[in-house]
RNA sequence: GGAGCGGUAGUUAAGUUGGUUAUAACGCCGGCCUGUCACGCCGGAGGCCGCGGGUUCAAGUCCCGUCCGCUCCGCCA
C-alpha cells in the first residue's frame, strides 16, 4: 500500500502540463472530478487546487491499473504515474491542459470518499446551509479554491510593498481592556480574575496609536478583528483588517501611500493598472448627490435635492414634508420609457424598509410638462425649476422622496443603485475608487441632541474647524477619510489627536468628562503625555477587498470558514453550551430564563 | 428588535381550486460499452414533504407556532 509517493513523488499539479511536456513520464496527484468508463478505456478528470487533467487508463497498457480504475469514485483521492500524451484530434479547449492527456500505467487509491452530499463543481448552487455544514468539501470547488488563492496573493502584496516601503508588521493583543462606544464587544472571562473580563479587540486602534508614541513610526498589521453585531452579506463577527498607522505624515501622503498599494495589489493579482491618483469627494457631495457615503461610481445616475422648489410648489404631500423640516430629493432617469408602470409603482415597496411612505414619479414630456398623478396640483414654475435642478428633459424619468433627511437620502441611494441595476446601468467591469473626506466629526442625534464620535474619539477636527468645537459641534468636520470601492467601504482612517489640550477639548464636546476619560483611555492619555507624535492612519477591510478583487458574490465566498448570519459555525456547530463546571470555574451563572442548550 | 424570501429523494427543482401509489433531472447501485470529456445505453433502489400543533372525510398544499438558511432595515464609534 504504502510507498507510492515514495518511489513516486509528485512531478507537477493538474494545472500544469502542457504540449510541451508530451513524452514526460509525470506523477500526479489528486482528486476524482469525474469518471468515464468505457469498459476498455477509463478516463478520469483528476482535480487539484491548480487545475484538471484528463487521466487515461487502458488494459493493454497496465491490467492492473485499468481493472483499479475501474473502482474509482468520484473525489477518491489518488496518484497516478504514466506518460504525457499529445490528444491529437480529441484536444479539449475546455481546460488549460486539454492539448495532452496522462497514459497512467499505475493508480494508487490514497483513499476512498462517500458519496459527497452535494456534487463538488462550481455550476450548482447547492443550498448555503448544506455547503457550510460541508465547508470542507465546499472548499474543494475551484471557485473557491480561486478566491482564496487570490486571497493569499493579496496579503503577500500588501506584505511585500509594506515592507519596502519601511513598515513593520507588530502583533497587538486580541485580549484587550473593554472600552465603552463603537461595537458591541465579545467578552471573555478571566478564570485568573473571577468576574473580570477582557473584551475582543474590535480593531489595534489604540495599540497601533501607542506604537506611534513609542516610535514604531511606520506599523502594519493582518489582524483579526471582533465585533458582535448582526451579520450582512459583506459582514461577520470575526474579519480581518489590513491595520496601518504612519507617523509625521498628512492624510495627503498617507493615502498616496496607500494608493500605491491597491495600484501594486491590482497590478500584481490582476494584472491591471489603476490611474493615480484616485478621485476625491467630500462627504457632503457624496450624500447630496449619491445618497450614501461611500457612492458607487460605476454608475453614472445622480441625485438632486429639489427640496427649495417644492416648497411651495402647490402639491401638498411634498409641501407638509418641507414644512416639517424634511427634504425632497429626486433622481432623474433618463431613457425613463424603459421604466415600466409597474416597476415604478413597485418603488413604494422597495422603498418601504427605509421607512418612506412612497416614491414619486414623472414622466418628462415635451415641453418640460410632466405626465404624473400629482401633475396637475404641481404649479408650473415650481415644475421648471425642478426640471432645472435636476437637468430633466423629455423622455427622463423623475423619482422623488420626501422624508427626513436621513431617510431621504438612504432610500434614494438604495434607489439609485436598484434602477442603475434593473436598466443595466451599472458598469460591472470597472474598479471605481474614491476617496471620501471632510466627514464630520461628531454625529449629532436629532431628537436627544446628543452628541457622539462618528469614527472614534482620538479622530482630529480640521484645524480651521477647532473653533466650533464648542460653539457649533455638528459643524466640525475630520480630518478622516473612507476609502470606497465600487460602493463598498474597503476602508476608513483619521489623522489622529495628538495634542491633550485638543483631545481634551474633544472629550468635552463628547460629553466624556476628565474622570469619564481617565478610566475608559487612562492608558493612552497618560501614554500622550510623553511627547506622541503627529500621526494617522488607516484599517482596509481585506475580506471586502478579496470579495472583489475575487468577483466573489459574498464575503463567505473568500473566508475559508465564515460564519451564518446568526454567527453559528455550523461544521462545528459552534457556539454551543458549556458545563456546570466550566461556568462555576469562571464564576458564570447562565440566567435560568434561558432555556438550557447542549 | 423588525421585514421579506426559502426549506419536498443524496442534490437541484416541479407539485394546479386540498383529492388515487408525491414527479423529473442529476447523483447512487447493478449490467453493457476502447476516444470520452455534462460520455452513452439498459435495469434498479431511494421520501419524517424542516419540526410541533390545528382546520378537514382528506393536508406537501390552508391556519397558528417554532427551528434553520439567505437578503434587507435598525445596529456596525
Amino acid at each position: 500500500m504504502s510507498g507510492f509517493l515514495e518511489t513516486n513523488p509528485r512531478t507537477h499539479t493538474c494545472g500544469a502540463l502542457r504540449a510541451s511536456d508530451i513524452d514526460r513520464r509525470v506523477v500526479l496527484t489528486g482528486w476524482v472530478q469525474s469518471y468515464r468508463d468505457h469498459g476498455g478505456l477509463v478516463f478520469i478528470d483528476l482535480r487539484d487546487r491548480e487545475g484538471v487533467t484528463q487521466v487515461v487508463f487502458d488494459p493493454g497498457l497496465s491490467a492492473e491499473a485499468h481493472r483499479l480504475a475501474g473502482e474509482l469514485c468520484s473525489e477518491h483521492c489518488v496518484g497516478v504515474a504514466g506518460k504525457v500524451v499529445a490528444r491529437g484530434a480529441n484536444v479539449n479547449d475546455n481546460l488549460a491542459t486539454g492539448a495532452i492527456e496522462v497514459w497512467a500505467d499505475t493508480l494508487e487509491v490514497f483513499s476512498r470518499a462517500e458519496t459527497p452530499p452535494f456534487p463538488v463543481e462550481d455550476k450548482l448552487d447547492t443550498n448555503e446551509a448544506l455547503r457550510l455544514k460541508y465547508r470542507y468539501l465546499d472548499l474543494r470547488r475551484p471557485r473557491l479554491q480561486k478566491n482564496l488563492i487570490t486571497r493569499s496573493a493579496i496579503t503577500t502584496t500588501v506584505r511585500e510593498y509594506l515592507s519596502r516601503h519601511r513598515f513593520l508588521e507588530i502583533e497587538t493583543p486580541f485580549m484587550v481592556k473593554y472600552t465603552p462606544g463603537g461595537a458591541r464587544n465579545f467578552l471573555v472571562p478571566s478564570r485568573l480574575n473571577p468576574g473580570s473580563f477582557y473584551a475582543l479587540a474590535e480593531s489595534p486602534q489604540i495599540f497601533k496609536q501607542l506604537l506611534m508614541g513609542a516610535g514604531y513610526d511606520r506599523y502594519f498589521q493582518i489582524v483579526r478583528c471582533f465585533r458582535d453585531e448582526d451579520l450582512r452579506l459583506d459582514r461577520q463577527p470575526e474579519f480581518t483588517q489590513i491595520d496601518i498607522e504612519m507617523s509625521f505624515i498628512d492624510e495627503v501622503q498617507l493615502q498616496t501611500t496607500i494608493e500605491g498599494m491597491v495600484a501594486a495589489l491590482w497590478r500584481d493579482v490582476l494584472g491591471r493598472e489603476v490611474t493615480l491618483p484616485l478621485r476625491r469627494m467630500t462627504h457632503a457631495e457624496a450624500l447630496e448627490r449619491y445618497g450614501v457615503d461611500k457612492p458607487d461610481l460605476r454608475l453614472d445616475l445622480v441625485l438632486c435635492d429639489v427640496t427649495a422648489a417644492c416648497r411651495q410648489s402647490g402639491f401638498r404631500v411634498f409641501e407638509g414634508v418641507v414644512a416639517g423640516g424634511g427634504i425632497v430629493k429626486c433622481l432623474r432617469v433618463p431613457e425613463g420609457e424603459r421604466l415600466s408602470r409597474s416597476m415604478l409603482d413597485g418603488l413604494t415597496d422597495f422603498a418601504k424598509p427605509y421607512g418612506v411612505k412612497g416614491v414619486a414619479f414623472a414622466r418628462v414630456q415635451d415641453g418640460g410638462a410632466w405626465q404624473a398623478p400629482f401633475a396637475k396640483s404641481f404649479k408650473d414654475e415650481a415644475r421648471d425649476e425642478v426640471n432645472r435642478v435636476a437637468g430633466a428633459g423629455p423622455g427622463d424619468v423623475l423619482l422623488f422622496v420626501a422624508e427626513k433627511a436621513k431617510a431621504a437620502n438612504t432610500c434614494m441611494g438604495a434607489i439609485r443603485l436598484h434602477v442603475g441595476d434593473k436598466l443595466g446601468l451599472i458598469r460591472k467591469d470597472e474598479f471605481q475608487f474614491l476617496w471620501l473626506t471632510d466627514p464630520p466629526l461628531f454625529e449629532v442625534d436629532d431628537d436627544t441632541g446628543e452628541v457622539a464620535a462618528a469614527h472614534h474619539p482620538f479622530t482630529s477636527p480640521r484645524a480651521a474647524d477647532e473653533a466650533l468645537l464648542e460653539r457649533s459641534p455638528k459643524d466640525v468636520l475630520a480630518r478622516a477619510y473612507d476609502l470606497v470601492l465600487n460602493g463598498v467601504e474597503i476602508g476608513g482612517g483619521s489623522i489622529r489627536i495628538h495634542r491633550s489640550e485638543l483631545q481634551a477639548r474633544v472629550f468635552k464636546a463628547l460629553g466624556i468628562s476628565d474622570d469619564d476619560a481617565r478610566a475608559k483611555f487612562g492608558f493612552l492619555l497618560e501614554a500622550f503625555r510623553y511627547g506622541p507624535p503627529p500621526h494617522g492612519g488607516i484599517a482596509l477591510g481585506l475580506d471586502r477587498l478579496a470579495m472583489i478583487m475575487a468577483g466573489a458574490e459574498s464575503l463567505r465566498d473568500v473566508i475559508a470558514f465564515p460564519k451564518t448570519q446568526k454567527g453559528s459555525d455550523l461544521m462545528t456547530d459552534a457556539p454551543t453550551g458549556v458545563s456546570k463546571k466550566q461556568l462555576d470555574e469562571l464564576y458564570i451563572q447562565v440566567s435560568p430564563a434561558l432555556p438550557t442548550r447542549a
